[in-house]
DNA sequence: TAGATAATTAGACAAGCATCTAATTACGAC
DNA sequence: GTCGTAATTAGATGCTTGTCTAATTATCTA
């Protein structure tokens, strides 16, 4: 949950959910050092939300959509939507 | 979003799903002082997740739910949630 | 009005976090 | 093996934020 609090791995986020990318494409998206970004993606790696794998000197990062949805579906459940709210 | 990252004010939210409270009755239920979780009340108010009201000495706090599942909405638009994802 | 209770505001402080530069590791090419 | 590129790790710094105590505001009751 903390992992979705900062704007920038949010960005990261929407990035992978269009495509998988190396560290260095997403550093030069975001706009920012190697090691900031670097950072975040171990954030988000901790979080389960992206997984890399190395190709050669490059490390591509992936969105891990099934994480992502069984979070969204835990708030879903957190705030059980779809109940009564009869006023 | 960034009000929803931290603990306190996620647990604040769950115990206002289920009903709404007194700003009193929510600090002992979280045991914590007074003036920490007016601070996070008024996280949760800026975000428009939670609204007060004044009951004589009391205010009393609800959830927001409306917002809460707007919130929610535009997370699975982010992510494109029930997209073709044909490997 | 005076006193008591509920809540917020003000101010301070410590912990956490995002960012950077510098140094290190990993891989590929020569 | 050496050089160059891609990425991470190490370490430092400044900002943000969660928490507290003390003081203030607002409401009710006698």
């Amino acid at each position: 949950m903390k992992a979705l609090a900062d704007p920038t791995r949010r960005d990261i986020l929407k990035r992978l959910n269009a495509g998988d990318l190396a560290a260095g494409e997403i550093a030069a998206a975001c706009d920012m050092t190697a090691p900031s970004v670097s950072h975040h993606l171990n954030v988000l790696k901790q979080a389960e939300l992206v997984a890399s794998r190395r190709a050669g000197q490059s490390i591509i990062y992936s969105l891990n959509s099934t994480v992502v949805q069984e979070f969204l579906q835990e708030l879903l459940d957190f705030f059980d939507i779809g109940e009564n709210d009869d006023a």
